[in-house]
DNA sequence: GCAACCGGTGGTGCATACAATTTGGAATAC
DNA sequence: GTATTCCAAATTGTATGCACCACCGGTTGC
């Protein structure tokens, strides 16, 4: 250990904000480092070298690995944790649950949007395809988040869009590999989408959502061999 | 504390099986107080007390409140945790989504399941209106709950089968008390719903799930209230 | 050479200790 | 009687210590 044997008060180094909790703080760290594929797939979990990590002691760490796993972020082996393995069949699972879960929440927002939000999504799309062309996979990924997202606050239906958020943090690799050579299908899919919405047509919003999701399992399959390809060769950082 | 300082080896008293860790336990024991309604909607959880009484400690203990808090059997409160209360918006969402789901699942399943299986799940429909005109309410929901699980295994989507396992638990009560009175329509509904699917008529089978669940806010509001009823009014035991 | 022991080392699961904060209530002032 | 202040007890969040276990390299026996 680098830190004193007794802290006095160094709750929160970073800010002076009204105290986050020590796992808070790693829960949303892991988080993000999880869906950044710090971690490879099938990996254990070094419970001593995160805590040290983040500097902080294994009981918070600990609590914060537990919600990952009910998060389904990581699994459980008994003695220990570990990041999901990338088994074909539970991404096909996690694929077919999101196209699932995301065609009734289009269909639900089509019900419910109100007018002037969808103009905010709309204005939101038409700036997203001014910055796409030369944008980062990165910034992708998260334009297409905000945008499916934003079609699950339209639904009003806060079950949903969790649950749609938690889906798509564990596909987040996939939905990133899967992005690049798509950025422009995409753009125009989520016009599609919206236009259909705005029209009121159900129908034809959730067959164009259905297409526009990954859901072919060759597409999938092929998405996840390019993951592991880009994860075994990524420098260590 | 009752127990002795330090203790040698006491891990799992009740067998001798391949040891099961003292946070898995407390996680299902909780998972099984908070499904039988053990605390009140919205009240505050005392770690020391229920570490007292599952005998362990808090740290094994709070490892297992927060798995429960990331799958909305409790809620963080920032300080401490609590059992969610019983919100009329939030319970709406939890049945809507139940709703979408479930019929994205009996979708599947008019797909995929095997002949054997239905055959099966028929039997098992058989079995249960026999036994339920004067079964408990206890075991018309365990029988309930086992007929739509069957139907998310049929399904053969392990993410959507998890999914809705964890949104029946968070609405586990309301569905109790809307199951009295309905003990006859449940079973009849279910021999429906399997007829369709065996029929391979996807549409029909959907339209019947989609009226087998409580879907009307009425209904549901009217759940709540008589929970709150039940709860409060339920001896402490 | 190979299999069976075996000591040690790293790592996890859990109990406990402790500081900080909240809570409850008594004592006091008005 | 009500409001206020202040102290003690209760409660949570986190660090630490320890026991157990799995794994691993080496050594011994065959």
């Amino acid at each position: 250990m680098t830190r004193e044997k007794t802290m006095t008060k160094d709750k929160k180094p970073t800010a002076a904000g009204p105290h986050v909790s020590s796992s808070h703080r790693a829960h949303a760290q892991l988080r993000e480092q999880l869906l950044r594929s710090k971690f490879l797939p099938g990996q254990k979990i070094n419970e001593v070298s995160i805590a040290n990590e983040l500097e902080i002691s294994r009981t918070p760490l600990r609590e914060a690995l537990n919600r990952l796993v009910a998060e389904g972020l990581l699994v459980d082996r008994g003695r220990g944790f570990s990041v999901p393995a990338l088994e074909p069949k539970v991404v096909f699972d996690l694929f077919e649950a999101r196209v699932e879960i995301e065609c009734a929440t289009v269909r639900l927002a089509c019900e419910r949007a109100e007018d002037t939000k969808l103009e905010a999504l709309s204005d939101f799309l038409k700036e997203s395809m001014a910055e796409s062309p030369d944008a980062s996979v990165d910034r992708l990924i998260e334009l297409d988040i905000r945008f499916h997202d934003t079609i699950a606050e339209l639904a009003g239906n806060k079950v949903l869009r969790q649950t749609l958020s938690n889906l798509n943090d564990r596909i987040h690799l996939i939905r990133w590999i899967a992005m690049e050579g798509r950025r422009e299908r995409t753009q125009s899919q989520h016009r599609e989408i919206l236009d259909h919405i705005r029209g009121g047509d159900a129908d034809a919003a959730i067959a164009a959502m259905r297409t526009h999701i990954l859901h072919r399992n060759e597409d999938i399959l092929e998405a996840i061999k390019a993951a592991y390809g880009h994860v075994y060769t990524r420098p260590p950082a």
